[in-house]
DNA sequence: TAAGATAGTTGTATGTCGCAAGCAACTACT
DNA sequence: AGTAGTTGCTTGCGACATACAACTATCTTA
């Protein structure tokens, strides 16, 4: 099962990164890009700072400095938390949702071509088992924080 | 399906594989494991530096840098091309042998805890398609050198 | 044999990330 | 209310990862 360090270390290259999102008009880096995944829809209260660490599994001083790199693009904005002043609340500005929006689309797309001669089933299958793998990944990365 | 950049995302944390490794006593960083990886088992000749960073799509320079690491902890080890002098032939040391030996054997307790649950059909099934995916993926890197 | 290609290295810049330290605000305990 | 401890976020610093450009040595070819 060595395929699985093989997807990782593609999916996560600068350069297929670079690529796609040159292709899709977007100017934006790849932990830019995960957190402004991390900022969509969950509903209630936009996110803090800490919630998004723990999302995204890493620690609080990179996601302020990403957040600020996408501040100042306009993707993302700050408001007090009511109730703490400590705390910000993070969320998409509009340019940030539309630019999310593409990303996830060219994504989409990009799959789409690698799964080219799939057959529906297997297309599903794979969906489901790689998505049970990955929350089972994100339960043992948020479980041992304090191993 | 979030799930693949999820996986990608986790698995090339920094925080999981110094967990990852230091539990098999093993003292590597990240590109290190790949590069050791790639230079196991495949038969004729020790594969050149250049070999090396197309299997692993960076460019020279960064493979150049690693060897040069690697080299220094005794984990490799380059003789001259018999026939090209400019070129190297990159080879596993012993050490670095029983280094990746113990690297694969942690990481396959690894999954096989994340998969703790699975049913027999699921895995194999998810080993099949994930094989399917990376070498589809790795075909797509390749082809698209030129771009 | 000179022109161009190739193998590898070094120089330099950008991005990703962790740990340590700090400040401000919150909470709890007395 | 005051002090001690905790939490949320930020800044300082360093290590790693990787790209692009420029260079040297060697090889290939017309």
């Amino acid at each position: 099962m060595g395929g699985l360090s093989t997807i990782a270390q593609a999916v996560h290259q600068p350069r297929l990164h670079e690529r796609l999102l040159r292709a899709a008009g977007i100017r934006l880096d790849r932990a830019g890009a995960s957190l402004l995944a991390k900022l969509d829809g969950h509903g209630a209260e936009p996110p803090r700072v800490t919630a998004l660490a723990e999302r995204l599994s890493v620690d609080t001083p990179t996601v302020t400095r990403k957040l600020q790199q996408l501040e100042r693009l306009g993707l993302v904005a700050r408001s007090d938390d009511p109730g703490d002043k400590r705390a910000h609340r993070i969320r998409l500005t509009p340019r940030g949702r539309s630019t999310l929006a593409r990303l996830v689309t060219a994504r989409r797309a990009w799959l789409d071509q690698l799964l080219g001669g799939w057959s529906e089933e297997d297309r599903t299958t794979f969906a489901r088992l790689l998505e049970r793998f990955a929350s089972r990944l994100t339960e043992e990365l948020d479980g041992s924080h304090g191993d």
